[in-house]
DNA sequence: AATGAATGAGTGTTCATTCAT
DNA sequence: CATGAATGAACACTCATTCAT
């Protein structure tokens, strides 16, 4: 009960795209600094919102980093279609995979904050169901061209490429990708 | 009856054995809570030394992480020096690796230490180098046995699971990875 | 499909009803946790309204804590019929005085009201009207008993009690309580 | 861990100092504006040390006003053996009583840091001992000249007579009081 | 008339870093 | 040398209050 304070002016209408705004803000500086550097006060200012915003939408930090990376998961959601359309009927599938991940790995933005969520899902238990749904996502698009087996495969190789890729700087290698992701395919037990 | 001082217990006087200390404490920190929760005040706790000594050892708390992230970078050495042991001259090589990455997960610290080097590398290019080193030291220990591409690609795999395990909480499955172990092997392009 | 409204359940039209309830839950509201801490979140929660309400109905937070103090005023005038009704002419006075405030100290919430209001009307000029008739009320059923001056002492008296048992936990001791009473009442300088 | 600031300037050395005049100066802050609106920055600024300075000596908040009550609990420790002198051996205790009641009240300060320790007291256990600590003190100075039994009706009687007069700013009647005094006193019952 | 949205000042607390001792 | 003290910026979060709807 601090008495008598005096607010000023009242902003737009537009809770649910606030919230959105908020939500995207957050996934950016996720993107940005990491999950450990994401403060109320960076995303305000990415969604450029005053600050009580922030926390008006998303009483914590921890439920506004949640629902950016739950936007995330939304968006590779999206992107997979694209992947799942693009990849056909499994035609030439290790190089046309290759492709995708070579597109995937331009935008580093996506790819950091898959292993942001990653990381902090080794951490923390209430992430891993999400963490887990990411790789499904990947799996399944690949399980109707090539099999639950080597789709778990191909999926773990994906993100090990992803994750060196970001790590080292170093350019990725289509020919060695697609080799090895041939591999993986015609290695499949079938199961 | 001024104050009296108790003359203190006389003080280690031994600066290298507190940098390791301080060094290994970090290491022990970034593990638990990760490089962007890390604090001064955190591994001077675990270190069991006064605060002041962090910053007069490191002057930075990124010298501090960096000292941390170098000693992991050493621990792994040591770690694939068992691994070139126990790979003896590539026979069985997937069955082996596949037990050698299992042993490596069942403690969760140091593969967490890995991502987090891996993570902060991929936003700050000083860290690259060292990233890339990780990297390469799998790669050499794998080459003279199945051949710089096969390596590459089996190093990639490698870190892919080890992510995913820790990210998912899924048990990992010995069977497939070494399918796909055996996969990568074989598809070795010879290079 | 555009997103539907549900027409609402038509809204409570009783604006009288919905000041009381304020009120009434701004009182318990500083019962538990003081006026310092209380907020219009929290009395708006315990009311089960808007938190517009609060400031619709009470234009600042000192207006609700105020109203607030005055319905308790209130109630102590009734708990205080009721104390004249059972002291009667004052026969066994000390003894059933002793009653009267035993039982008021069974529900913590009211005394702990007053003393809020004691201590807020200490720093506040405005409170001090209703912390003195407060006072008086209880002064005004004793006088026609005891006398003015007694009334006095056996009011002091019984603040003191009342502030010492929650202060301390100790449980009252009756006897004592009616020792003192009946010792204060013989006292009367008849005034 | 947020990279690199820089504060400037060390001031006084001076640690079991700088304890003390933290907890002075929250025991002024709580006189004048209670527990429930005491902050750090108050404390920090009538100490005249920096914010950072009040968590440093008292990790929370609740450290502080401990601090703050303790030391007021001593500064009445200090206050009492001056009763204790001027009561002397009991002659004329209700008269000289009245005057060191009347005393104590002239400084408002001290009377009121008590009820905020009573009225704290009454909802946080770990602060009872405190409050009960406080009214034994007074009762232990009465004891020795009027007996246990009529020390307890003194105290309380006094306590009501603060609270009243702060809370209702009426002036004292110091002839009531100590009529009243005197009666509690002959009512001993001897224990 | 009634209320959810909005805002920014203010809170308790943490911490990297500097410095006197 | 080594370290406890010191500091102030920053943080997550709360809240009285105002206002558009």
């Amino acid at each position: 009960m601090s008495t008598e304070r005096p607010p000023r002016t009242a902003r737009r209408r537009d809770p649910e795209g606030r919230r959105r705004a908020l939500a995207a803000a957050a996934q950016e500086v996720i993107a940005d600094v990491g999950i450990g550097r994401t403060t109320h006060r960076a995303v305000a200012e990415r969604a450029d919102v005053p600050l009580g915003a922030t926390t008006y939408y998303f009483p914590t930090l921890t439920d506004l980093v949640a629902a950016a990376l739950e936007r995330a998961h939304t968006d590779l959601g999206v992107e997979l279609r694209r992947w799942a359309d693009h990849l056909g009927d499994g035609t030439d599938l290790p190089a046309r995979l290759t492709g995708l991940i070579c597109e995937y790995l331009d935008d580093r933005s996506q790819a950091l904050t898959e292993f942001e969520l990653y990381l902090a899902a080794a951490r923390s238990p209430e992430l891993r169901v999400l963490a887990a749904s990411w790789v499904d996502q990947v799996r399944e698009v690949l399980a109707p061209l090539v099999g639950a087996g080597a789709a778990r495969a191909l999926a773990v190789f994906l993100d090990g490429v992803a994750l060196q890729h970001l790590a080292t700087g170093e350019p990725v290698d289509p020919t060695a990708i697609e080799t090895a992701l041939a591999a993986l395919v015609d290695a499949d037990p079938g199961n």
